[in-house]
DNA sequence: CGGCGTCA
DNA sequence: TGACGCCGG
């Protein structure tokens, strides 16, 4: 919502997938379905859809991608959202407004200028509950766990992290790291050689701040939950932060107005304790190859040699000498990559 | 986005 | 082998 980008002021390491092998990894869900909804597409922004017209372009991101980063070592928790705080509704009416806008904007652009459509086919992009539905069932086919949020997806994530469960959260957004996540990944593509990686207690220390110091500095530059102050970013908030320790004492000396932080203690509160679940299930199973293979080849029409090279990469081989040999070879590499990584977490 | 064929 | 560009559904 607001005009600054907290991501400035976070202290950031770049890391190669290897260093992530032996990692837990939980995923805000919404966020990646997103992410490959609005990528997904034809160069007239037309997204991958089988003959019934059904979209497809999350499935194709998942299959790929899960089961690449998969066959590297990693273990997924996908979070998926309940529903959003009242405090978001403006937020979302607003998303929702500039999507219909776009789509209307690539309707009548795609066969005028296919590149131009494009811009707009991507910022149309939504997650319906069919997109949701049938990524679970996919996850679930490959033997992923689920965890339902009853509300932010990034805040289970977040106390899934917090919690030991898992090592970071992947996102594409920084509130996790407000709602407590001990680690955020972001980047997490196969295409892109380095992911990014922001510590919490990295962020904290690196400014000497705490991680209520830390939301406060994200209330005041704006978020999903509230506009933020006009003419306040990331650093000039942090200064602000910093010299007077939270929100009620920069508004007793009288340096900002309330205009655009009203609900600042709620929002306050929300990051700090959210709404999850303290009781969820988390168990990995061995891809169940033939579902997969029915649902996307016979159901959505994908070609079964891709999505058989796909899970060939996780699906377990016979076990004989060479694959136990490197099985502990990728172990030992595992544990020692996993240190340097906690180096600064 | 990621797969896969092409070409140097 | 790696950069490039089209295709997937």
């Amino acid at each position: 919502m607001g005009g600054g980008d907290i991501g400035e002021i976070l202290p950031k390491h770049y890391v190669g997938v290897e260093n992530l092998s032996g990692s837990i990894i939980a995923v805000d869900a919404y966020n990646m379905l997103y992410q490959f909804l609005s990528t997904i597409r034809q160069p007239d922004g037309t997204p991958l859809m089988d003959s019934n017209g059904r979209i497809t372009s999350h499935l194709s991101g998942i299959i790929y991608r899960v089961t690449n980063l998969m066959a590297c070592g990693i273990l997924f928790i996908f979070v998926f959202d309940g529903s959003p705080p009242e405090l978001k509704m403006k937020t979302l009416k607003r998303r929702k407004e500039s999507r219909e806008y776009a789509r209307m904007q690539w309707e009548y652009l795609r066969e005028i200028s296919p590149e131009l459509a494009l811009k707009y086919a991507k910022a149309s992009a939504y997650v319906d509950e069919e997109i949701v539905e049938s990524a679970k069932k996919l996850l679930s086919y490959l033997g992923v766990p689920i965890v339902q949020s009853p509300s932010e997806g990034e805040a289970q994530a977040a106390f899934i992290a917090a919690r030991g469960d898992a090592h970071h959260v992947a996102s594409q957004d920084y509130d996790s790291l407000l709602f407590g996540a001990p680690s955020l990944i972001r980047n997490m593509s196969i295409s892109h050689r380095h992911y990014t990686i922001i510590s919490l207690h990295e962020t904290l220390k690196t400014h000497n701040i705490t991680r209520e110091n830390l939301i406060d500095v994200a209330i005041l530059i704006g978020t999903d939950y509230n506009d933020g102050i006009r003419g306040i970013g990331p650093k000039k908030a942090l200064k602000l932060i910093k010299k007077y320790g939270c929100i009620e004492k920069i508004i007793a000396a009288k340096k900002i107005d309330t205009e655009g932080i009203e609900d600042y203690q709620i929002i306050r509160e929300m990051f700090l304790h959210p709404d999850v679940y303290e009781n969820y299930e988390i168990k990995w199973n061995p891809p169940d190859e033939s579902k997969v293979l029915s649902f996307l080849c016979d159901e959505h029409e994908f070609s079964e040699a891709r999505v058989r090279r796909a899970l060939s990469r996780i699906v377990r081989e016979r076990d004989d000498d060479d694959r136990s040999s490197r099985d502990s070879e990728k172990r030992r590499k595992k544990s020692s990559e996993q240190a340097r990584i906690s180096d600064w977490l």
